[in-house]
DNA sequence: GCTATAATTGAAAAACGTTTTCATTATGAC
DNA sequence: GTCATAATGAAAACGTTTTTCAATTATAGC
């Protein structure tokens, strides 16, 4: 299961297990769609009633940190966050509601790589994301 | 000269030219790197002492209105700006110094559009962004 | 060129999202 | 259970962006 074994990436790198990150962990590491900070906040209270926004802030810092979840730059606004992909991918994402799907990019780094050495940049990251309409918006 | 044409898009489009708008235009109209309001106003006061970083707002707002300038989503940040690429090209920036280079994709339309069939989506706008660092900046 | 009108300006204040501070609480090692 | 200390939430601070507002300035019409 997903939860647990961010609850113990978290405990493996020092870090406690209280009941305001187990609500966190447990909302992003099921998430489909985008979440920002208030978000988080306002879809966890229910499960960790004396939640403070601040402890999202560090919570949602610290999976990042841990490569568990990813920021995600939106049109709308760059402080969503979405589970990590497995490797790298690239992501589609629902510009009404968010959600966001990965996909592979069949070998764009060597593309990637051709564009950096014609312009004389070193290369170190990428993004590619697509921006569109989800089966579930198209039909509202 | 750029400059000019962007001075009479505004005009065409029934904004009034001051002294002000000329300044952030001459300015945006040839960075190579990418600015932000804040590095707008900086460099732009020199020209235009009066100057005030609403303002700087304000007519980066009209400039992007008209597609003359975009905003550029980085690692460090999402409010940085650069002139439009003719048609729709994709972007390498340095990491270091924010000097953008524009390159097209082959034919990756035809891909981005298959991703977004195998997942129903359909798709209105993408994003590709290569990071890396230029050649003053590997030097250093 | 002069005037009238309305857009534009800069300063100040407000709003907003995010981070820091700090006293209190709760976790985990012993 | 005790203890050291990490983590918490409330409040305050912070930096960026937007709004408000009175004064200024560009432009169209004369």
């Amino acid at each position: 299961m997903t939860t647990n074994s961010w609850l113990t990436a978290l405990q493996e790198n020092g870090y406690r297990l209280t009941s305001a990150r187990r609500a966190v962990v447990e909302k992003m590491a099921h998430t489909r769609t985008a979440l920002n900070p208030l978000e988080v906040y306002d879809q966890t209270r229910a499960a960790c009633p004396g939640l403070g926004l601040v402890t999202v802030y560090r919570t949602l810092e610290k999976l990042e940190e841990l490569g568990l979840i990813q920021r995600v730059h939106q049109p709308g606004g760059c402080n969503a966050y979405l589970p990590s992909a497995h490797g790298h991918q690239h992501l589609l994402i629902c510009r009404a509601c968010g959600k966001a799907e990965y996909f592979e990019g069949d070998n764009l780094d060597e593309f990637f790589a051709r564009v950096g050495q014609q312009n004389g940049f070193t290369i170190s990251e990428h993004w590619l994301q697509l921006f569109g309409l989800c089966p579930t918006c198209q039909a509202k």
